[in-house]
Order: C-alpha cells, then structure tokens, then sequence
DNA sequence: TTGACATATTCCTATATGGGAATGTAATTT
DNA sequence: AAATTACATTCCCATATAGGAATATGTCAA
C-alpha cells in the first residue's frame, strides 16, 4: 500500500513546505489567489490544488469577492498539531535539564582535579 | 516533479500515524524493535523502515545492546514544529475570542428584542 | 451576448513512498 | 563453525501526490 491521502489529514497537509508559506501568508491577511501565486513562487494552478487541499482539511477558509475568492488561514485547525508536539515537551525540558546537569557534574569534576593537581604540587 | 523527500524533514516524517505513534512509545520508554513490532501492529521490516526515516531526521536515536537496538525519541527534534506551529496561537486565541465576543453581541441583542417586546405589549 | 479576468479542475508524468516478501548482516549461543 | 536471534535492507508493486499544460467554470464589464 501506499501513504495515507493528504488530504484527509491536518498533518500531511503542513507536511508541504508551500502550503506552510501559504498558511503564513494568510494567517497576517486575507489574500486572494493572485495575490499568493505573485508572493509565493508558484504557477496559478498549483496554488489553487495547494488552497483546495488546505481547505478539505479545514486549515483555511474561503469567501467570494466579486470574481476574487478571499482565503483566509483558520488558525484552530493548527491546535492538533501544535498540542500533539506539546506532549513531548516535558521531555524536551526533561532531557535539556539532564543535559544541563551532566555539564555541571563534569565542570565540578574538572575543577576537583584540578585542586587534586595543585595539593600534588 | 513529485513531493519532497520524507526522509529530509520532521514534518513529513511526522505526518506517518504509525511514526506518530512509535514516537508516542519511545519518548516513555527506550524499547527495542521486537518490542515496538509487538505493540504496533506492523511487520518487523515496516517497524525498521520506520525508525529509519525517524532516525534520518534525527527525532529517535539508537544504541546497541549485544543483538538489540534500544531506540528512544529525540524530544526535542519536535520542538521545531511545536513552534511552528505555537506562531499561529495568537491568531486562535484571536479567533476564539472574536467568536466569543460575537456570542455576547448576540445575547445583548436578543435580550433587548425581548425587553421591547415587552414594552410594546 | 461577448470578451476579459480570476480560479478551479482535469490530464499527464515523474517521483516518493509504504507494505509484503525475500534476503542480508551483526551478535549470541551451542 | 553452525545455528539462532534480532534487525536492516532490497526488490517489487500499488498508490498518492506535485507541478506543468490545457481546459473548464464563474463573474463582471461593455
């Protein structure tokens, strides 16, 4: 078998480097799509396959503006993600502080030998 | 062109359920792959080529153990994508509170249809 | 209605997997 | 050394894109 559709999930969705710039972009402002296809550096058609995959997944929403469509980044629909990745953050601190105290022990000890090597003198 | 490598990136490689969930067991505890086949429900081969790409991006390290290897989550390697995505939480809280000042507005606005209501009865 | 403009969708192709099966490799036991 | 155990890698295949080109759809202007 093959991946698991992009499209059906919020973290395959960000998994492409444009669509993240694409979020960026529309989380600041309200854009249209010429204006996206003009700052990031894509083709008219792939942005529009990029906006429609970000919209079946709920990470943004779009609004007609005469012969414009307006779309916007809903924010929320990052929270799974962002509090997926806040689950490993007690061990991220966790593993930090060990690292923290490793050092410190190995400063103490060189400063020890260090007092060893004078009283050897 | 296709989509970029999974292998050199932690968002990619992240938007795998079944890495998402491995990374979910070795951040508790340090396991080794019979360990991980046995409570995932993959074949050894698939369990390997897992810890591969994580391994590639740096979000699980290994050590040997005579025929074992013992591998762990790198906490941290997730913390690029907890800010990532923690850039678009003022915008939520934003949108939260747009919605909830809505809802007020709302409440106001029936309260006094009612309360006119009342004085033309 | 016709023409122009803004987007969306479809078709096509090269590439990147993910799983299954088979095989390779390293370390341990007998 | 041979057999065994624990993993890793390779080969094959079906599927899922991502981008490019062409086309379709929708809206507004004249």
């Amino acid at each position: 078998m093959a991946r698991a559709a992009t499209t059906s999930d919020v973290f395959n969705a960000v998994a492409e480097p444009r669509r993240r710039e694409i979020l960026g972009l529309l989380v600041v402002k309200e854009l249209q799509v010429g204006d996206i296809v003009a700052l990031v550096k894509l083709d008219q058609p792939s942005v529009s396959k990029h906006l429609r995959v970000l919209r079946d997944v709920g990470l943004v929403h779009v609004r007609r503006n005469g012969r414009h469509k307006l779309y916007r980044t809903n924010a929320q629909g990052i929270r799974p993600l962002h509090e997926w990745a806040g689950t490993f953050e007690r061990y991220w601190t966790h593993q930090l502080n060990r690292v923290k105290e490793r050092a410190e022990a190995k400063m103490k000890r060189d400063l020890e030998s260090k007092d060893s090597a004078k009283e050897n003198s």
